[in-house]
DNA sequence: ACACAAGTTTAGCATTGGCTACAATTTCAT
DNA sequence: ATGAAATTGTAGCCAATGCTAAACTTGTGT
C-alpha cells in the first residue's frame, strides 16, 4: 500500500496550523489583485490601510511573498503579482466569494458576512466549499 | 452617541487577527475538559499528543494560560482549568459541536467535517453560529 | 531647481508558538 | 528500596507577525 500519498493523515490541528500559514499570502494575494484591479496599482500603503497594520509589517509580509514566488517587487516601486501570485489569487478569490455568498444565503447579514468570511475562507476544504456551492443551488 | 462601546467599528482583518489571538486557549481548554473527563486527569502529555505538538510546546502554552487565569497548575502535577478556564471551554466546546453539526447536515462526511470545523469554530460569531443552528433547525 | 510631502526601507524591539537537547522529578517494577 | 521509565521543566534556538523611530527615495508644486 502507497505510504500515503498526500498529507491528509494529519489531525485537524496540523491542518489548521498549516492553514495559517497559507492564510496570510492568500489574503495578500488577492488584496493585490483587488488594489491593482481598482486603483491602477498597488502601493505598500495602500496594502497597509486595507489590512490595518502599518505599512513596516506590510514591507516585511510583502518580502516573504517575494521570498515565496508570488509578488515581484522592485525598489520604491508598487507590488505586483507573478504568475504563481496570479493563480493563488485566481483561486482564494473564488473560494472567498463562494462563502460569502453561502453565509448570506444561509440568513447572515451582509456585514457581519464580510467578516466571517474572512477567517473562514482558508479553513474550508474542497469538499465543504462543493457542499457550500451545492447548497446555493439547490436553494436557487 | 457612545465612543463605541464594543469593538464592533473594527475591519474584518483586525477581527481575523483577534480570532486567532483566543484561539489557542479555546482550543486547549476545550481540550483540558475533554481529557479531564475520559482520562480523569489531563497531563501535559496528553495534550501534547493531542495536538501533535511537542510536550515543551504544551508547556510554555499552558504557561500563558496559567497568566490569563484560565488554567492552574503545580509543579509535576496534572494541568486543571479554573472557573474562568470551564466557562470558556463550556463556550467554545458549544460552538464547536454546532459547527461540526452543521456541516454534517450541509452533507460534509464526519471525517472532513471535524477536519474544517477545527479552524472554522474560531472565526463563526454568534449571528453565523444561530443562523447555523435555525438551518439545522428547520432541517429537522 | 528645489523644498516638502508622500511613500518606502532599515534598524531594532516584542510576543507567539514551533523545535531539540538536556536536567530534574515522579512513578513503577522488581 | 532502588533503578529504569515516564513525565515535566529549563535552556536556547528559530520564524512569523506585530510595532515605533529614523533614514532614504520619489514625485510635486511653485
Ligand atoms: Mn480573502
Ligand atoms: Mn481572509
Ligand atoms: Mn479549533
Ligand atoms: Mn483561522
Amino acid at each position: 500500500m502507497p505510504k500515503s500519498q498526500n498529507r491528509s493523515n494529519q489531525g485537524s490541528h496540523s491542518r489548521t496550523r498549516s492553514d495559517h500559514a497559507t492564510e496570510l499570502a492568500e489574503d495578500y494575494v488577492e488584496a493585490i489583485a483587488e488594489l491593482c484591479e481598482s486603483l491602477g496599482s498597488c502601493r505598500v500603503v495602500d496594502l497597509a490601510r486595507h489590512f490595518e497594520v502599518s505599512h513596516v509589517t506590510v514591507n516585511r509580509t510583502v518580502g516573504r511573498l517575494v521570498r515565496d514566488g508570488y509578488v515581484k517587487t522592485e525598489p520604491y516601486r508598487p507590488v505586483e503579482l507573478t504568475a504563481k501570485g496570479k493563480r493563488l489569487a485566481q483561486m482564494s478569490s473564488q473560494r472567498h466569494a463562494v462563502v460569502l455568498k453561502f453565509l448570506i444565503a444561509l440568513g447572515v447579514s451582509q456585514s457581519v458576512a464580510e467578516i466571517d468570511s474572512e477567517g473562514i475562507e482558508h479553513h474550508v476544504s474542497k469538499e465543504t466549499l462543493e457542499a457550500m456551492q451545492k447548497f446555493m443551488d439547490k436553494n436557487i
